[in-house]
Parts: C-alpha cells; sequence; structure tokens
DNA sequence: GAAGCGTGGGG
DNA sequence: TCCCCAAGCTT
C-alpha cells in the first residue's frame, strides 16, 4: 500500500480548498464549537442540501449550548423529518452533560468528547481539529473513498479494522495543527464535489490526478470495494385515521426501536381488509360512524419496508387510554415521522375542512 | 462484529 | 421502478 500518495495530495488538496471551499452556513470564521458541532451531528448519513433549513432553523430555536440543555419536546419537534431521531436525543443528553461536567461548554479533548453520547471518532475529530484547530483526522465516507482512489486500495472499507488502517494514514498526512480543520473539510469536499461515488469521478478537477494510483491504473470508478448490504425484509401494516370531534387519534410509539418515542396514528400488524379492521377498532372500544376512504401507501427505511393500508373514518373520541386526540395547533407540536406523512395529510384536511365549518 | 437506525435525491 | 447511497454512532 503506497501511503506517501497521501501524504503527497496534502499540499495541492489545501492550495485547491482556497479556492474552491464550498459556501456552508456553518463556515464561519472563527468556528464555533456549538455551530459545528450541531452541523456534523446534522451531516451524519445526511446530505448538505437536507441539513441547510434544519440547521437554519434549529440555531434560531437554540442558539446556545444552555438553550439545548433546556429543550424538550421542541427539540424533536425541530428534527422532525430529518431522520435518525437518536441523533436529537443524544444532542440534548450531551449538552446535559456538557453543563454539568464541562461547565456549559463542548470539551476540547478526543477523550471528553467521545464521552459524550452521539459523538464518536469521527465527530471529535471535526469538532477538534474545526473549532479547536487541533492535530486530529475527521475521516468519513468521502475521506475513505478518496484515501483507497489515491493509493489504489481495493480492501473492503465498510471493515471497521481498514478503517482503522485509514484513519492512521490520514493522521500521518495531515498537516501542522493550525491547517488540520482546513484539511479535513477540504478532503470531505473534494469528496463531495470531484471524487465523486458511483462511476466516473471528475479527475481533471482533482488537485490528486497526476499522481491518483487508481487514475493510473485505471480503477479510479471500481474503488472503493464495499460489502454489499443485507436487503430490506417487508412490513404489512395497517394504519388508522381516526377523526373524531377532538380532532384525529395520535399515540406515541416505545421508547426503543424504530422512531422512538415519536407519534404515530393507531396502527397493526397486517394488511387487514375492512372486516378485519373492524374488529381492530372494535376491541379498542372504537364505533366507526362512516368509512371515508382507504389508502394504500410505501415508505422505506434503511432496513425495513412497510406497505401500509390506511382506513381513514369518523368515530367518537374513544378508545385506548394512550390515543391523544389532536386537533390543528396540536399537530403543530407533536413530532411525527415521514413515514405517516399520507396520513398526516389526510388528517389535517379533515381537521381543517371541521374547524372551518365550526 | 453485525445489525439497527430515516430520509430524500439521483442514476 | 429500483437501487445506491450521504459529513456515523450505538448496542
Amino acid at each position: 500500500m503506497d501511503q506517501s500518495k497521501l501524504k503527497q495530495l496534502t499540499a495541492p488538496l489545501l492550495s485547491w480548498y482556497e479556492q474552491n471551499a464550498r459556501k456552508l452556513p456553518w463556515r464561519e470564521t472563527p468556528a464555533n464549537a456549538y455551530h459545528v458541532w450541531i452541523s456534523e451531528i446534522m451531516l451524519q448519513q445526511t446530505r448538505v442540501a437536507a441539513v441547510r433549513e434544519y440547521y437554519a432553523r434549529f440555531l434560531r430555536e437554540f442558539p446556545t449550548l444552555a438553550d439545548l440543555a433546556r429543550g424538550e419536546e421542541r427539540l424533536m419537534k425541530c428534527w422532525e423529518g430529518l431522520g435518525y431521531y437518536s441523533r436529537a436525543r443524544n444532542l440534548q443528553k450531551a449538552a446535559r452533560q456538557a453543563m454539568e461536567r464541562f461547565g456549559g461548554e463542548l470539551p476540547r479533548t478526543y477523550e471528553d468528547l467521545t464521552s459524550l453520547p452521539g459523538i464518536g471518532d469521527y465527530t471529535a475529530g471535526a469538532i477538534l481539529s474545526i473549532a479547536w484547530g487541533q492535530r486530529v483526522p475527521a475521516v468519513d465516507g468521502n475521506v475513505l473513498r478518496l484515501a483507497a482512489r489515491i493509493m489504489d486500495c481495493d480492501e473492503d472499507i465498510s471493515d471497521i479494522k481498514v478503517r482503522r488502517r485509514f484513519r492512521s494514514w490520514v493522521e500521518e498526512a495531515l498537516p501542522p495543527a493550525e491547517r488540520c480543520g482546513d484539511y479535513n473539510q477540504a478532503m470531505m469536499d473534494l469528496g463531495a464535489t470531484v471524487c465523486l461515488p458511483n462511476g466516473e469521478p471528475m479527475c481533471l478537477l482533482c488537485p490528486g490526478r497526476d499522481f491518483c494510483a487508481a487514475r493510473e491504473a485505471g480503477r479510479q470508478s471500481s474503488l472503493p470495494v464495499k460489502a454489499p448490504k443485507k436487503g430490506r425484509r417487508l412490513e404489512e401494516r395497517t394504519v388508522f385515521v381516526l377523526l373524531s370531534s377532538q380532532g384525529a387519534a395520535l399515540r406515541r410509539r416505545p421508547e426503543t426501536g424504530l422512531l422512538a418515542g415519536l407519534w404515530e396514528f393507531p396502527n397493526v400488524e397486517g394488511a387487514l381488509r375492512e372486516e378485519e379492521a373492524a374488529r381492530v377498532l372494535k376491541c379498542w372500544g372504537i364505533e366507526p360512524l362512516r368509512w371515508e376512504k382507504r389508502i394504500a401507501a410505501k415508505h422505506i427505511f434503511t432496513h425495513v419496508e412497510w406497505h401500509m393500508t390506511g382506513y381513514v373514518l369518523l368515530c367518537q373520541p374513544s378508545g385506548p387510554a394512550d390515543f391523544c386526540w389532536s386537533d390543528g395547533r396540536d399537530f403543530a407540536d407533536k413530532t411525527v415521522p415521514t413515514a405517516f406523512a399520507r396520513f398526516r395529510e389526510e388528517a389535517l384536511e379533515h381537521l381543517e375542512r371541521q374547524e372551518g365549518s365550526e
């Protein structure tokens, strides 16, 4: 493995970055550690385009770490639609720990940072290098791809051991501390805009074009090598949009697992026919007044695929104790994940009509 | 070490 | 339509 290629890239990469750095809201000078932290968490497994709006809104709601530590339901609401909701919960846990353990600031060592929930290897490196100018690598998917190509390395980058080795090679290629924030961001920008995944990267624009080992070997588009991921399982579910004079029924999901703690429309396993659905309602102690319509919807998660049959119907506001009958204003406060977006639209449409006619 | 955890955009 | 995936972390 020719890791000297990585070192060779450092200087031209930093020059490239001076001209080609993307303009991003969290790239202020000087960097604010709280802002860097929030942006890095939001960017985990999430595209820049999706993060922009959320980032701006989040900082309006929670301008400082102390504000975040105090936030409650509004925090999850701010995260609604962004996905991987444990990130938001961990953000708040970490903020509270920072208030208690670190005097209300983010700590400035790798050990202390990674001791906070939601901050791992990559995020700690990003905060330390970008906000505090420390000489620490921040190796994400972009950097792994870039490194695999410049070294023409065909080892499986989904293997944790290979990643660790890559990280130590990147560490050796780091510039002096004061340039490490730029270096780490430059690696990611280059990966995101030039050394693209999926097919042919734009090698002519790359500061490593003259010595990239994969390019010399003509292998740039077949690298990096990643283990195939396993498929999704399919789940059938039947979802109820129950509409009463008090609003639509929502309930809280369990505190662990998929979409933990978020609000959902009552639903059961299986693709139920209307008679079977009616039996479920009876079980819940709900008397249907009128069946409005049936809706088919699909939602694809990383590891599960939900095929949903939805029943919209009018009823009395009875049912299990955990049903919460929500009007338009309640919906504005409750975090309902995108998986139920189709049903939320349906509910809101009916609620508006109802409120309009009163 | 592998699996669980969301969503939206692009080829 | 389907598949790939995007600035990972936790258990």
